[in-house]
DNA sequence: ACTGAAAGACACAGACT
DNA sequence: AGTCTGTGTCTTTCAGT
């Protein structure tokens, strides 16, 4: 059995799975829609062992979640913005606030520790440049301990996925 | 009505979204199973306008893709790698063949077009160091036109959500 | 635009091979 | 581990307000 889903970086092992448990992924993730019916025929399996196994990824973790993907650019979030920063202090709990504090901002989708001259990186999306502009005179700066912080723009999205397997 | 759903940054217009849509956003994107039942008490309305609200949102573009998110610590690609990469080209024809390149490689889940030093900026997965030494000796550095390109390697995820609203 | 009802399809559990 | 069968619930449509 596998421990519950941790955020942040899991050190999980990775769990075994078969050619049919990967074939099942796969349609999952590209439509989560697709009724147990459907992708039995398509593994050649019958409902109940393709709802068993899907049951089981549910509870290894291995699925996190599912979710509707919402396309940025029809709600109002066309911007798209990747977000050096770095702190000043680098003890336990200057980066534990700095964390807490983005977790809190909405714009923030993603955020790394990252290697390098940086600290962290963030994916951030607004509506515009001045959306963009107030998010990081009023939000992101105001966050404590907030070092060095540089911006690069997103002109173009050639390639986003979730596939994985 | 939107116009179809194009590869790369979108120009479409917003649409207009009253605070009903996107109640039934914010639940989907936590959730793409949620029963429309469940959803239409939630929102104070019963099942019928729902399922039209969705089926409109569907149509439009907004509701991109369902998706079932994989944990990729636990399906043997533990480590991600935020990849710089400039060509040596910059005319239209050398672009394109390196983004037809890109988007045939499975371990590139994004790659964005972006300002600055650099022309793009891939996300990678992969199994651990050894298997990423071989995606950038023998995938990433066979690509036709590629100049420099610099690796950050992420150390720990701090937030990672695709909830826009 | 919404409500309520009603038909068909589906998820999920059980008995069995 | 898998197939088959059944029950309750859901999606989806339609008449009515």
């Amino acid at each position: 059995m596998a421990k519950a889903v941790q955020t942040g970086q899991s050190t999980d092992k990775s769990v075994q799975l078969d050619d049919k448990d990967l074939a099942i992924l796969r349609l999952l993730q590209q439509n989560a829609r697709y009724t147990v019916k459907q992708i039995a025929e398509q593994v050649h399996l019958s409902t109940t062992p393709v709802h068993e196994r899907i049951k089981r990824m549910e509870d290894q973790g291995i699925i996190k979640q599912y979710a509707a993907l919402v396309d940025h650019t029809k709600i109002n979030k066309g911007l798209m913005v990747i977000c050096y920063v770095s702190l000043k202090q680098h003890n336990k709990t200057a980066g534990a606030t700095f964390i807490t504090a983005i977790q809190a901002l909405p714009e923030v989708l993603e955020c790394y520790n990252i290697s390098g001259e940086f600290d962290f990186m963030l994916k951030v999306v607004a509506a515009d440049m001045d959306d963009y502009y107030n998010f990081h005179v009023n939000k992101l700066s105001e966050v404590e301990n907030l070092g060095n912080v540089q911006s690069i723009f997103v002109m173009g999205i050639v390639k986003q996925t979730h596939q994985l397997v």
